[in-house]
DNA sequence: GTTTTAATTCATCAGGTGATGAATTATTGG
DNA sequence: CCAATAATTCATCACCTGATGAATTAAAAC
């Protein structure tokens, strides 16, 4: 339960391998399965170091969470020496934020839905949402789910993220008295949060496995009765 | 964003303040602010230690996280010494597993609904899962999730908890094929688990603050539909 | 009243953590 | 060609982690 795999896919980079070591600095004799000590200095060739450290911190973040993660899993994913990402990131709050960061800009990923029409917005909303997840970003996506909800600090952060620029776009122009209007908006997370959890990070089949054009019509009315519907 | 706010809350114990020290073992002279360090041996008076120790995991494991919680931060939330957390357990995981393990029997919360009629359970299964969450449960429910979406392993665990103890008696009984009932499965369960998010772990509101007769009313009848309803 | 058992603390271990500064090597600009 | 800059590794630091074994004290059992 504690092991978190180590699966550290060592990177062969096979170089001209100068084995030469004039100074006599300290052999390192780890243990024999121990790959050879990777010369030092810039390497030549494309270098790409800086992504490989974001794709692995992506990757760690999405399964351990923030604290589940260390720097040095990190850099050992990534091929690369620990120093490294303290080269390239002032620290692991900076590496977290890098590649966690909301990678998609709601105000893009929810591009139309506050001028369209009350009554057509929910589809719109959850063909967006499964839009955004079933694209590129989703192992950021559930890093960030991941990384936030284990912590109650950051999980305020969540909230007024959300709060500040999702739920505005959503509830925006629809009729009634504020707090009426802000409940609905809340119902509405209600049903997405939970398809995002479920189908995501969960994964619960045969929800998990479903394709998005169903989950549209499955999810769409119900998203729809809370935005405009009769909340009797 | 690190630090954890040590509130230690150092618990006076205000019992004979014996400092006679016999032997010169070593004087540890800590830091000036240190309370004095706490006679040897077994206290007189209740024993509770065993239940402190569990209260301040549940509370540090709903802040924090599994892995962002220390049994250190644990026992000197308890006022206690950290050995005694390997006394009373065997480790961190039976920590965990103790203070956080599904505080109820979901037999016994979901008493009733796979013997109701499938067109009446929907509101049984709100009402249900919100007594169970506005009970002194909470806090351990909130425990339990962020501590268990935090790492892919033990959000499998959960999968498999949630797919075998509650989704079964959920869907007990509904006419259909088997793929079509599991996904109606599936879809409640996305309208709950968003639900207890939204309400319990990030607190948007005004959703948070709302009366639960009132949730009952907007949320059950989309889980109908989802259970029972025209899926088209 | 003595023995057994349980509660409590201390000291310590081996190892992991994030972080830093210096050394080494390549690339790039002049 | 040479100087500046950037990429890379090494060797550490101070600290925190989970864990263990022994010592001390009280309560329970007899």
């Amino acid at each position: 339960m504690t092991l978190p795999e180590g699966n550290a896919q060592a990177e062969g980079n096979a170089l001209s391998g100068g084995n030469a070591r004039p100074d006599g600095h300290s052999v390192r004799q780890g243990t024999p399965g121990d790959r050879p000590p990777a010369r030092r200095g810039r390497r030549g060739g494309s270098t790409a170091s800086r992504e490989r450290i974001l794709d692995s911190a992506r990757r760690l973040f999405a399964e351990h969470g923030f604290e589940g993660t260390s720097l040095r899993q990190v850099a050992r994913a990534a091929g690369v020496d620990p120093a490294m990402v303290h080269h390239f990131f002032t620290g692991k709050d900076e590496l977290f934020a890098l590649s966690v960061e909301l990678p998609a800009d709601p105000e893009e990923v929810l591009a139309g839905v506050s001028s369209a029409r009350p009554e057509q917005r929910a589809e719109m909303i959850v063909r967006a949402v499964l839009r955004l997840w079933e694209s590129p970003a989703q192992p950021s996506l559930v890093a960030f789910v991941r990384g936030t909800i284990g912590s109650k600090a950051r999980t305020a952060l969540l909230r007024e993220l959300v709060t500040r620029t999702v739920l505005g776009r959503i509830i925006a122009g629809v009729p009634g008295p504020p707090q009426e209007v802000a409940l609905r908006g809340d119902l509405v997370a209600t049903q997405m949060v939970g398809l995002m959890m479920v189908r995501y990070v969960v994964r619960l089949e045969p929800l998990a496995s479903a394709a998005p054009e169903d989950l549209v019509r499955l999810v769409a009315p119900n998203v729809q009765r809370y935005l405009t519907g009769e909340l009797s």
